[in-house]
DNA sequence: ATTAGTGAACCGTCCAGACGGTATATAAAT
DNA sequence: ATTTATATACCGTCTGGACGGTTCACTAAT
């Protein structure tokens, strides 16, 4: 499905499980909620002990920190794919922003585990998620007047908050149209 | 402050403390974040003992419930009061709609303690917010195109979602000029 | 020799919920 | 007007379980 992504400074043991680690907790979260992440959980759905958990990651703390880290890497791994994949064009950032974040609808559940565990287990987790917003910021409203692009920021992380929080009230109908107009508004002068 | 409402059906015993304990549980969660919420906080920040809690919701999730229910209480409330002080055409909802979630930034606290309870504890707490957001839907698209009156909705309630979980970048400069465009924009044909 | 674990025992703490008891206020009966 | 009954509104203690984290002896791959 993903095509992984190389880790430089190849690592000189045995593969690390430490990525499936986090895959197992984000899932543990999707499936069973966020309470439902401990490091037992974490461990039995990596297929591994309490203990290689532990290994890799010493606190229920510093596991999350993990996974909100490489929530926000992937995010701007993706986002520059999606972007060098458009022509070159002042408002191609937005746009590929807005096409990353709503455009498919399956992609949440890849995501939203970190998120929710982040904000189930401690608020300040999010820090790094702000600081990311606030890099991202002077690039999309770069050439564009602030308050559509504003706009079009919160539209874009309004419908993807509310569908991390399974609390959007469109119908899949409804999504398209309004995902299509955020399109529309992300390519407009 | 709040005019209290006549409870019909007059109790007998003392006045109830149901009130004061959801005030609490808000504020613990506000103040030292949703982790930190549980009977025992609840009951030494309202000023009782956990059997007294326990005596008002049986059970943490009745508590939970109890908040959620009336966050959307008290947004259907202050929206309407909002709406009627507006003159009387079809956009007013809308409008009142945004100014009720974001116009007031000091009022996020107010209502972010049981958002980030529910989403803390059981993510499904929050069906009945989907549910209130589904019925709200008809009436603020009213008389406006779906897609205009769609991206103000999902960028009201990104807004609100971004600082509820305080992951919002913008400065409040910024945010003045957003909530601007917003009132603006829903007040466009 | 180093890395990456296993697996089990164990500890201290926290927490939801149960439970028995108590205080307050109203209402009906005498 | 005093008693009696009764529902409401709590208090305070206890328990059983879960969870985070530690330790330690051992193993498998490189």
């Amino acid at each position: 499905m993903n095509a992984q992504i190389d880790k430089m400074a190849k690592p000189r043991g045995r593969p690390s499980a430490r990525d499936a680690i986090l895959d197992a907790a984000e899932a543990v979260v999707v499936t069973d909620g966020a309470p439902a992440l401990t490091l037992d959980s974490a461990a039995r759905r990596a297929g591994l002990s309490k203990g290689g958990v532990l290994y890799h990651f010493p606190t229920k703390e510093s596991l999350l920190q993990g996974m909100i880290e490489r929530l926000i890497e992937r995010t701007e791994t993706v986002h520059k794919a999606i972007m060098e994949a458009q022509p070159d064009e002042p408002r191609r950032s937005l746009r590929a922003y807005v096409m990353n974040s709503v455009s498919d609808p399956a992609s949440i559940d890849l995501v939203s585990g970190s998120l929710l565990a982040a904000v189930a287990n401690d608020a300040s987790l999010l820090d790094p998620v702000r600081a990311f917003f606030r890099r991202r910021l002077p690039q999309i409203t770069r050439r564009l007047s602030f308050e559509r692009a504003g706009v079009i920021h919160l539209a874009t992380e309004g419908l993807w908050l509310m569908e991390v929080l399974k609390i959007s009230p469109f119908t899949p109908g409804q999504r398209k149209k309004l995902v299509a107009e955020l399109v529309r508004l992300a390519g407009e002068a």
